[in-house]
Formats: structure tokens, C-alpha cells, sequence
RNA sequence: CGGAGUAUAGCGCAGCCUGGUAGCGCACCUGCUUCGGGAGCAGGGGGUCGAGUGUUCGAAUCACUCUACUCCGACCA
């Protein structure tokens, strides 16, 4: 107590007391305060207790004190949709040519969309470990992709004069981890995986973070004894990516690819049809609603199965087949053909790397066996407009749950209002308390203003709060998607967009 | 890398042709009135006109050079 007191005492001498009534500072040094001393509560905030220590769970997500920088207007460089509404949602800022920085909105996104790839990976049998940008040029001498890389390949010379690179992609560098600490066949399979920025030196960069030159990618990379068993963590990835695209919101279609300079057939890319798409993709309808593999497959199982389910019916890029070969394919009633956005990329390629740089195990029969790889990238930086491009209107981004910055947003209509602000605070703090990832519209601005905000940057649910409705009791629940408005009784609202809400997380599909 | 274009306040633009020392809307700041779909009135702040060189008494404006950015094509998570 006489700790406390000493507190308080303390702030009254600086004067700052006012201030420090308004931020979540002053209670929580309170509680600290009171724990320390071995007490339930402080007696110098004792009223109103309750209310305190509910703010202090999560941060405070109030719009007066965020960083938010609408625009009203398109910046005239923007040409798509995603790339448009990226600008005005205050998501991201260009820095250089294909260089973004990623604004508070539009890193929550892309956080969310990395956290889903991670948990999809891991339940894969997938682990993450962590490898650097910088890397040097020794590794890409040995492989032999040095050379090859050309000018898209960002090279740096250190002070010594050393040859270095920005990595535009990893094999050399895992490969090189690998082969330093396995040695033996029982060690396998493994697949190793991490999310981290790359940098291609692309001549035309475009569309955002859609093609950027530095950009954020998974890769994974697969070990295995033999053919055999590396086309099992191939599967093992497929699956994991069928998954990762349906919990994004997305039907991430496979298709078969060009395996490029790599080699080797099997090699599939993940395409969300999209309008705007860059590659002209051509497959059977029935591709888009097919469910997806459940949260309880067994990944040590066979999957031979399913990818053989999802990969008998047509689906290729226009590098793979055209028009003709498309139409003698598909029965006319099945064939979609459209635009697609990659988003991802899986590559069995055998021993292209493990033989050049020597990353070999002993066998059971104690003969050194070069091991069979994959690699497996996804590119969250380009997932973020490649879902706006899939969910947008006439008024802004329209985010699937699962990504949504907020998953709803409380809107004070009358800021200044007493009834309106009493409602508007506690709605958030349940909504919070209720584990709702919410945001609270606090500016003291026009409604207009406010509706036209939530609905540019796509929460998923808003809820409206004014004088009018509280009148009766009421609020208003709007639906982005949809449109739809219900009026339902404050007391119901919170429980309402919980249930609505919680079902479109997928993080038990 | 080939072709085309743009550069004037944070964003969107006018002014350039015909040279005379920079303006509009939004945003921002102050005050008042407002507040259920981007409010109104009044006042205010902010610009080496992308950079450099040249022509001229005088350059945002004319000429040349450079740079950055955007679009179309070939390449890519």
C-alpha cells in the first residue's frame, strides 16, 4: 500500500495524472503495483475496477489512436483493383520501384496469411528454421547457378571485396545445411521450411506487391532416400497447399506446370482464379468446389490418393496446353477457361542440387546416396492482393475472416454522445473479452465517413452504434459481404457476431 | 532489355502551346455549427514546379542532358 501510495503520489507531483487516466499505463503499473504488495486490488483505483482490468487484455485497437492513412483518392500508378485498394486502405507505401513497405493494416494481413501457411506446414511434418537475405556467392559457384542466375540476381560486394547476393530463392543455402549435419538415411525424410524476404532484380515489377522485386516467400525443401519417397513429401506438400489456399478463402487450384530450366515432371503450380490473373489457366469446373483434405488427414499416411483424385481432372496453364488441346480434353459442360494469379509453386527435382554440392547420406547398405529433393514456395506477399482481387466491390476490400485486419469493427456513430460513446466502449471491450480480434471506430467524424472507411478496408462485420437505435435498445450488425443489416438488442450483439464470426476462422476445417 | 508516356503541396489535377515569379479540389491546422452513408461556414499553414546546364532583362513555361516512376511486350513466388 505504501508502495501505491508513493505511486500516485508521484504522478500527482509530475502533473500527469489527467493524461495517464486515458492510457492503459497507469492501470496496469496500478495492478503490478497491488500483485507486488500482495493485494487483489489497488485501493486507489478501486472504483471502476472491473472495467480496468478488461482493457488490458490485447491492445487497444481504437481508430483515433491507430495508423491508418486513407486515401480518398487513387494514386495514378495503381492499375488493378488490389494494387488501387492496397493504396487507399493505407496498407502499404511504395518505396522504390518493387519495394513496399507494409503499413500497420496490411502487415496484420499479411501476418495472418504467414501464420496460416506455418500452422498448414507444421501439421504437414514440415519444420521451420530461419536462413539469412545476404548470402554468399561461394554456395552459388558450387551449384553452378552463379552464372546461370543472371541479372535478376541482386549482387553485392562486401568490404573485403567479396562476392554476396541477395537471395532470390535458398536451395543452395539449405542444401548446405543439410549436408552439414545429416549423415544418415534414418534421418530422412525431412523437410525443412522457412519465411523469409527474397529479392529478384525483375526488369518490370508491377501490380503492387503482386509482383514485387523484394517479397516475402515461403520455401520449403524436401530430403528424402529415394524417388519414391520424395514424391510422398511432394504429396505431403500438395495436400498441406490445398489446404493453406482453402483456409485463406481461396480456391487454390493445382495445375500442371513447366518445370522451367529445373527438369523432372512433376511440378505443380496453385492458381486463384482471378480476372486480372497473369497467366491464361484452362481447367475443369469441378475443380473449384471440390472439398478440400480435412484437418485430421494423416500426412504419414499414403496421399497418393488424394493427389491422384484432385489431379485427374484437367487443369493447366496456358505454357502447358492451349485452347485445342483443352477443349478435346474436357467434356464442354466441365470446361472453365479463365485467368489465374500464382500463388504458389511445387517442384520435385531430384538430385539437381544435392549432386553438385555433394549432399549425399549413407544408405542401409552403407553406400553414400545423393539425396532426392523438392521445393515448395508460396508467396504471402503476392496472397494479399491476389485475395483482393478474388473479394472486392464497388466500395473497397471485402477480407475473408480468416485474413480480415479485424474480424469486426465497432462504429460509433456519434462520438461526443454519451449513450453513444458508454456503448460503443463496452461493445468493444466484450467483443475483445470474447476473443474477437475488434476494432473500435472512434473519430469523431460523420457517419458517412465512417461507413465509407469499414467497408474500403473490408471488416468482415460492422457494428453500428448511434443514438437512434440505442434509443430503442438497439444496434445494427452489417454485413460486408453481403450487405445484409440486421437490427438485433445490444445485449445480443456480441454473442450474434461471435457466432457468426468463430465458423469462418477455418482453423479447424 | 525493346517500345510509349509521366514528373507542379501528402493525394488527384490545372497552369506550359503564346516566358512576367504558382493555382484548384481533397487532406491538414484553428474556431463555431453539425453528426444514421465520404457535413457546412469562417480563417490559416504548406511548393528549391524531379535534377542539372543553357537561351533570356526574366524560365514551371523554350532547348539539351540526366534521374525517378508508370504503361505495353519478352521473363518470373
Amino acid at each position: 500500500m505504501a508502495a501505491i501510495a508513493i505511486l500516485h503520489g508521484l504522478e500527482s507531483i509530475t502533473g500527469r495524472v489527467p493524461k495517464l487516466r486515458k492510457t492503459a499505463a497507469r492501470p496496469s503499473v496500478c495492478l503490478s503495483f497491488a500483485r507486488f504488495c500482495g493485494l487483489h486490488f489497488c485501493a486507489h483505483c478501486a472504483i471502476g475496477f472491473a472495467n480496468r482490468i478488461r482493457r488490458h487484455r490485447g491492445p487497444s485497437m481504437r481508430l483515433s489512436r491507430y495508423f491508418l492513412p486513407l486515401l480518398k483518392e487513387t494514386p495514378k500508378e495503381a492499375e488493378i483493383a488490389s494494387h488501387q485498394l492496397m493504396l487507399r486502405a493505407g496498407m502499404i507505401k511504395q518505396q522504390a520501384a518493387g519495394s513496399y513497405a507494409w503499413l500497420p493494416l496490411g502487415f496484420k494481413v499479411l501476418n495472418k496469411i504467414v501464420k496460416i501457411i506455418e500452422e498448414e506446414q507444421n501439421r504437414s511434418g514440415a519444420i521451420q528454421l530461419l536462413m539469412p537475405t545476404i548470402q554468399s556467392a561461394d554456395l552459388w559457384k558450387e551449384s553452378g547457378r552463379y552464372n546461370a542466375y543472371g541479372k535478376e540476381m541482386l549482387r553485392i560486394e562486401d568490404r573485403h571485396e567479396r562476392d554476396m547476393l541477395f537471395g532470390p530463392t535458398n536451395e543452395e543455402v539449405i542444401t548446405d545445411i543439410f549436408r552439414t549435419y545429416v549423415k544418415s538415411y534414418k534421418d530422412l525424410p525431412l523437410n525443412l521450411y522457412h519465411v523469409q524476404w527474397k529479392f529478384r532484380d525483375e526488369v518490370r515489377p508491377r501490380f503492387g506487391t503482386m509482383r514485387s522485386r523484394e517479397f516475402l516467400m515461403k520455401d520449403a525443401y524436401s530430403f528424402d532416400l529415394d524417388e519414391a519417397s520424395a514424391i510422398q513429401a511432394f504429396y505431403r506438400m500438395f495436400v498441406a497447399y490445398l489446404r493453406t489456399f482453402h483456409r485463406m478463402g481461396l480456391v487454390g487450384v493445382p495445375m500442371r506446370a513447366d518445370t522451367g530450366p529445373i527438369g523432372g515432371d512433376m511440378s505443380y503450380e496453385f492458381h486463384v482464379l482471378a480476372d486480372t490473373g497473369e497467366s491464361a489457366v484452362f481447367l475443369d469446373k469441378r475443380l473449384v468446389d471440390k472439398p478440400i483434405p480435412e484437418i485430421d488427414t494423416d500426412f504419414r499416411s499414403d496421399l497418393t490418393p488424394i493427389f491422384k483424385d484432385w489431379t485427374s481432372l484437367f487443369a493447366a496453364t496456358d505454357e502447358m496446353t492451349d485452347e485445342a488441346g483443352f477443349k478435346a480434353a474436357v467434356d464442354p459442360e466441365h470446361q472453365l477457361a479463365a485467368r489465374g494469379i500464382e500463388v504458389g509453386h511445387i517442384f520435385f527435382f531430384g538430385t539437381t542440387y544435392s549432386k553438385p554440392m555433394k549432399a549425399t547420406v549413407t544408405g542401409p547398405d552403407g553406400q553414400a546416396v545423393e539425396v532426392q529433393m523438392g521445393s515448395y514456395g508460396i508467396g504471402p506477399t503476392r496472397l494479399v492482393p491476389a485475395i483482393i482481387e478474388a473479394s472486392h466491390d464497388e466500395a473497397g476490400i471485402i477480407w475473408p475472416v480468416s485474413v480480415a485486419p479485424f474480424e469486426a469493427v465497432v462504429i460509433n456513430l456519434k462520438v461526443g454522445d454519451a449513450e453513444s460513446d458508454k456503448a460503443s466502449e463496452r461493445l468493444y471491450e466484450d467483443l475483445k473479452l470474447e476473443g474477437i480480434d475488434a476494432l473500435l471506430d472512434d473519430r469523431d467524424q460523420g457517419a458517412g465517413g465512417k461507413f465509407a472507411a469499414a467497408d474500403l478496408i473490408g471488416i468482415p462485420y460492422q457494428l453500428i452504434v448511434g443514438p437512434r437505435g440505442l434509443k430503442e435498445g438497439q444496434v445494427e450488425i452489417k454485413h460486408r459481404k453481403s450487405g445484409e443489416r440486421e437490427t438485433l438488442s445490444v445485449e445480443e450483439a456480441v454473442g450474434r457476431l461471435k457466432r457468426l464470426i468463430v465458423p469462418q476462422r477455418r482453423d479447424s476445417v
